[in-house]
RNA sequence: CGGGAUGUGGCGCAGUUGGUAGCGCACUUGGUUUGGGACCAAGGGGUCCCGCGUUCGAGUCGCGGUAUCCCGACCA
């Protein structure tokens, strides 16, 4: 047995006398992280390195969302990393929320230190002005997009950018908070309201389709509640996930601004009918915090499960052999399918490796999660099959050779889509509608989504986080079954409609 | 920023009353293996987080730093 390849499994959790259950699916969750060569902790506090494993998921990612921003007419653009103090502090509600976790550079140089140790900062090279390295770029861009609006003709702007941001978060978790974290942010300005709360809308659309189409991972569209928005922002969109342990995460956010930063930043333009207005702006953004959810939406006992949309390697090959002939026809065998495989765009990895053994190799992939496995010993050499494994059923089957590039191609959308359906299956199925206080306190210690009526405040949204962990993860938009009369379970007071509670990532 | 813990080969750890710095994995070489995480043999690799102190002698004891992790508050 490998001990560097093995890894906590749920079961094993789960027999552990658990004290705090969130604790060990996270040490689950870090491990898996780090053993299947997605990422690791940097030397730099709170920051990750992102192997070349994991990097080739977030680039799948990346590709498949910026063609959806092209799709819906959108362009992408640069913005400078440093921020001037003072632009941070120009939308009130916006420097309250980040100004506790910013990074900032006060010098510009450094010198050899007087005592001949090392270097130090040089005090004579302190700036001016402070500049903070962006947790988010509302500020720098309103401050840019100042100078590119005029006229209504200069509307709409639809402009996004793949960036890193820093937030100097006071606890950090592989992907799902690091100090620095790669994402993209869209900011969009419009002439009209109406056009910008549209704009918000069909993002957090195309956020939940990705999510859906790409992950396999089912969410929840829906707004903020008041607390829980975006600071500085009219409204908040979000998509809300559902990991295996029942806990939600935030997976992507589309804001609508209002005339907020544009009034920070003095944003007008000469309308139709020449007088000066304020522009309408919306903000959208995912990081790569996708990848959490990824592996926490899919992984099992045995590691990782990608699906094959974002798979970097979606078919892996192990010949089985035991003579240098027998290696040399079934590798060349091997090559030939895999010519034909890749032909129908299938990405396949052949491996060879002649030093480690076939159920070493079996459990390395299974662990980086690629989606289908196939070998071929001698057996199947003499009868012209592969043996294929699915890592998504962890089944096994015997396949012809014959028509296998074809086979696989529709193998895969099928994984695809069973992938969705089962992570499907156990959110809908960790879905309880709450109508009493008692029975949320009870409901909420077994996880999952919990629908229930809320009186609307931020007092009694405060209260119920403050007894139980839960917070409003969003109320959704197009869910008809929260559509519906009742009373807060806390205040008792009237409700017209369900929100979801959950405690969360 | 409050509470708790931990710093020993690449990784995970042991190190007793202070007395030659060890184990497993990984790595290198050779050989036998190869249909679910192989085995044998040999080998390389350490300023025991830093500083000061106690002592004939410190990985171990004391003091002071520092870094990391965990729990809170905050968050994509």
């Amino acid at each position: 047995m490998n001990n560097n390849y093995t890894i906590d499994t749920m079961a094993e959790i789960s027999n552990k006398e658990v004290t705090n259950r969130e604790e060990d699916y996270s040490k689950w969750y870090n491990n898996l992280v780090v053993k299947a060569d997605l990422a690791e902790q940097s030397a730099v506090r709170g920051c990750m390195v992102i192997k070349p494993y994991g990097y080739a998921i977030w680039e799948k990612m990346q590709h498949e969302l910026d063609r959806m921003f092209k799709e819906t007419g959108h362009q992408n653009a640069y913005f400078p990393l440093f921020i001037p103090k003072s632009f941070l502090s120009r939308e009130a509600e916006h420097v309250e929320g980040f100004a506790k976790e910013c990074a900032v550079v006060t010098h510009h140089r450094l010198m050899n230190s007087p005592d001949g140790k090392g270097v130090v900062v040089d005090p004579d090279a302190k700036l001016e002005e402070e500049l903070v390295v962006r947790p988010t770029s509302e500020t720098i861009i309103w401050n840019t997009y100042k100078n590119w609006i005029k006229s209504w003709r200069d509307l709409p702007i639809l402009c996004n950018q793949w960036a890193n941001v820093v937030r100097w978060e006071m606890r950090t978790r592989l992907f799902l908070r690091t100090a620095e974290f790669l994402w993209q942010e869209g900011h969009t300005a419009h002439a009209t309201e109406a056009e910008a709360i549209a704009e918000a809308q069909k993002m957090v659309g195309v956020y939940a389709d990705f999510a859906r189409r790409y992950m396999a991972m089912p969410v929840v569209v829906g707004h903020k509640s008041e607390t829980e928005r975006f600071a500085g922002a009219v409204d908040t969109y979000s998509i809300e996930a559902m990991m295996q342990d029942g806990k939600a995460l935030q997976a992507g956010t589309s804001h609508f601004l209002g005339q907020n930063f544009a009034k920070a930043f003095e944003v007008q333009y000469a309308n139709k009918e020449g007088k000066l207005d304020y522009v309408w702006a919306t903000s959208w953004g995912v990081s790569t915090r996708l990848m959490g959810a990824l592996i926490m939406c899919h992984s099992d006992n045995n590691g990782l499960v990608l699906p094959p949309a974002l798979a970097p390697i979606q078919v892996v090959m192990v010949p089985i052999f035991k003579t240098d002939e027998e290696k040399a026809a079934i590798v060349a065998r091997m090559e030939q399918l895999k010519k034909e495989m890749e032909a129908k765009g299938i990405s396949v990895k052949l491996d060879n490796r002649d030093h480690l053994r076939p159920g070493f190799k079996f459990a390395e992939w299974e662990l980086k999660g690629v989606p289908v496995r196939i070998v071929i010993g001698p057996r199947d050499l003499e009868n012209g099959n592969v043996e294929l494994a699915r890592r998504d059923t962890s089944t096994k089957e015997s396949v012809p050779q014959e028509g296998l590039a074809g086979y696989v191609s529709e193998l895969l959308d099928t994984i695809q889509n069973n992938m969705y359906e089962k992570a499907l299956e156990f959110r809908d199925s960790h879905v309880v509608k709450v109508d009493t206080w008692e029975e949320f306190k009870e409901k909420i210690e077994d996880g999952g989504f919990l629908l229930c009526h809320w009186d609307g405040t931020p007092e009694t949204e405060e209260k119920i986080k403050e007894e139980t962990k839960a917070t409003i993860r969003c109320i959704p938009i197009d869910s008809c079954v929260c559509e519906e009369e009742g009373k807060c379970i806390y205040s008792g007071k009237p409700s017209k409609r369900r929100v979801i509670f959950a405690r969360a990532y």
